[in-house]
DNA sequence: CCGTTTTCTTGAACCTGTCAAGAAAACACT
DNA sequence: AGTGTTTTCTTGACAGGTTCAAGAAAACGG
């Protein structure tokens, strides 16, 4: 778990300013992965009960833009940050509940960045979404967003 | 191209009922590739002009839950669809005017659907979206979407 | 042709997310 | 430290895509 300065650091590293939400914004996107926008204002506001959502947004977006942290969004989920930022990992989603895992790239560093035929189109990430059931829901256990 | 009586068949394969505005809107997608649920309502309109947003709607989600279309939605677009299913291909989509084009997998039949650690998740599909910038945009020229 | 079931119409609501204006805070410089 | 400039946060309203709900209409099986 990275600490406070360590999160000051990074903001600086990118050139963005240090700010109270920014920070509550990056710590609970590093302590909650996956976690969609509004359980992060949740967890800011736990930290700092008077932040507004947009800040909140103003913030995201500003980390994401930066790099520090990464928006996954799939379909017909809301937006969600997550703070494992290039590695080329991959996500598992469950069609029931919804969850989402992380998956190592299978093949290994930057692999599936080729497509056979990139249609002129200048490739810059290859992002891969595997879809199935998590365990708990293939086990016909209720899932945990019925 | 396929024709009404084609349809007409492929709604009963799939047990559904055959109705004017189901019709309208698989014809809509088979015309119109990528297109978003707006574009369809207003190429069903232009055969039907009474129909319901809401019918559109429900005969997305139908057509969908039959595998007769398939949804897409990458991340910071509204929901399109499409009509090649079933042949496990992906997509590149421009970052800068959001233009999505077909990408034939790179790896053959039923290649990405092996993830190195499936978590213990039943994966039933690979979904690859390749990001990046269409030939247009990256030209320099004015994107479609400015 | 009739009854049952599914689907469509109508109209309203919801929920993420964005826009806009001013107040407040952060940084650079002295 | 103090000050000025720039960025960011607060407040409040708004937008667009999608869904919910109730009743009317249409499709299908017999």
């Amino acid at each position: 778990m990275a600490a406070a300065l360590d999160f000051q650091q990074m903001l600086r590293g990118a050139g963005l300013r240090v700010t109270r939400p920014r920070m509550a914004v990056l710590g609970a996107v590093f302590a909650h992965a996956h976690a969609e926008t509004d359980s992060i204002i949740g967890a800011v506001r736990r930290e700092l009960p008077e932040v507004s959502h947009q800040a909140v947004y103003d913030s995201l977006h500003a980390l994401t833009a930066a790099g520090l942290v990464r928006r996954i969004q799939p379909a017909g989920s809301v937006a969600r940050y997550e703070s494992r930022v290039g590695d080329n990992h991959h996500h598992v989603v469950c069609r029931s509940c919804g969850v989402i895992a992380d998956v190592d790239c299978a093949v290994g560093d930057a692999p599936c960045l080729t497509a056979s035929d990139d249609r002129g189109y200048s490739i810059d990430e290859a992002e891969v979404i595997y879809w199935g059931l998590c365990p708990a829901c293939s086990a016909g256990r209720a899932p945990e967003h019925p």
